[in-house]
DNA sequence: CCGTCCTCCCGCCGATCGGGGGGTGCGCCA
DNA sequence: TGGCGCACCCCCCGATCGGCGGGAGGACGG
């Protein structure tokens, strides 16, 4: 399991320059509450804003933040994708995840090459150690994130995505190229990872899960 | 259909005192945010801050506020729930609902006594204008905030729940006595009204307009 | 007063679902 | 080399869904 922003509470060390912080979202509120957030904190330099992934890279490229707080919905972009623009740009900066309803599995989010993942409703003072651990190179997890949501595989994921539109395991199946029983099979692994027993179900624990947008 | 912010633009007259804004909602950031957004203003007087409907009350009957922007959704209480407990401590305060994914219809909000609905991905200078457009007496909703969600009779909604938690027919019709194929009538209303195609697709659709938590 | 909407009940039917069984081939890792 | 998870295919079958037809009473407003 991933180590917990608690782990280390706030007794972190100066651990050399004060941080350059990006972060990446396209509500007014995220931004405006974060920057106030993180700017009183003596520890952090400066906070970027970007409001789409194009912005972010370049504002990464331009000014590699140590940190980066990207929203898992920028608009029509993702936050993994999103996160491998950053990368590229900055490879040294730590990206880390933030949301309000949705969730990432861990593993999803570290596969993107994310470093943390920091849901919304976090208090201040959670989301400031959050950055400062960031900062410090350690990942920051909450607990539960992975749970199920991490077990599903890609196809799994794909067909629960069709799930969440009203689509019948024919349509799928023809959508997927793939044979109405197969796409019965993987429906099936679905609500046996989810814990749920119908399709109904699954897309309401999808998007709890925010594994659906 | 209602009045919109962008109805009445910036050039809004003084309408006497400096507003008092009072803020419901459990997530910092959020809080922060309008802090910020709203604090920035020169006719913005103060900013209180609940994390709950109790405090909100409290707050409301000693405070007198001008404007409430509530959360849709407060920890275990609902943003109409809450309404009503603010306007019986101070019956003079436009409450508008606030929400980052739910939607909730023009209708329902007004049916809870609110004035108004401001969606969180709004920008700055939009979230302020209705704020005041608010303080000024004026109802804020953006357009499209009815639609099809308006329409769910109380007995349609009940059936959308339980569907969403992933309840059979036959249970849903135990559950609210009734029989299975009533239950089927008001859940072919929901998809109608919905515009979907199946219990999967109305869970989904549900979730996005804030119908189910 | 009549129309409209909501609520509730009945029968019928084809399409779809969800689970059961069987199987193949792939890649990964020990 | 064998195990294991993944992806894919086939069979069958009862339960469930979603829409079709019908009718009933009550509330509310023009």
């Amino acid at each position: 399991m991933a180590s917990t922003a608690d782990s280390t509470p706030a007794e972190l060390t100066h651990d050399g320059p004060r941080l350059r912080v990006l972060i990446v979202d396209d509500h007014d509120v995220v931004h405006w509450g974060l920057r106030l957030m993180l700017g009183r904190q003596p520890w952090v330099r400066g906070c970027l804003h970007a409001r789409s992934g194009e912005e972010a890279a370049d504002l990464a490229r331009r000014g590699s933040p140590h940190v980066a707080l990207v929203d898992l919905f920028v608009g029509e972009e993702s936050g993994p994708e999103i996160c491998g623009r950053i990368l590229e740009a900055s490879p040294s900066t730590r990206v880390a995840f933030i949301s309000g309803a949705g969730r990432i599995s861990a593993a999803a989010a570290r596969a993107a090459g994310a470093r943390g993942f920091v849901p919304k409703d976090w208090p201040a003072d959670r989301v400031a150690t959050a950055v400062r651990a960031l900062g410090a190179g350690r990942s920051v997890f909450p607990e539960a994130t992975d749970a199920p949501a991490a077990s599903l595989s890609p196809r799994e994921r794909d067909v629960l995505e069709l799930i969440a539109t009203g689509a019948t395991n024919a349509e799928i199946a023809s959508s997927l190229h793939l044979s109405p029983h197969t796409v019965k099979e993987h429906a099936s692994a679905v609500y046996r990872k989810l814990d749920v027993r119908n399709r109904a179900e699954a897309v309401q624990r999808a998007q709890r899960l925010g594994l659906v947008g």
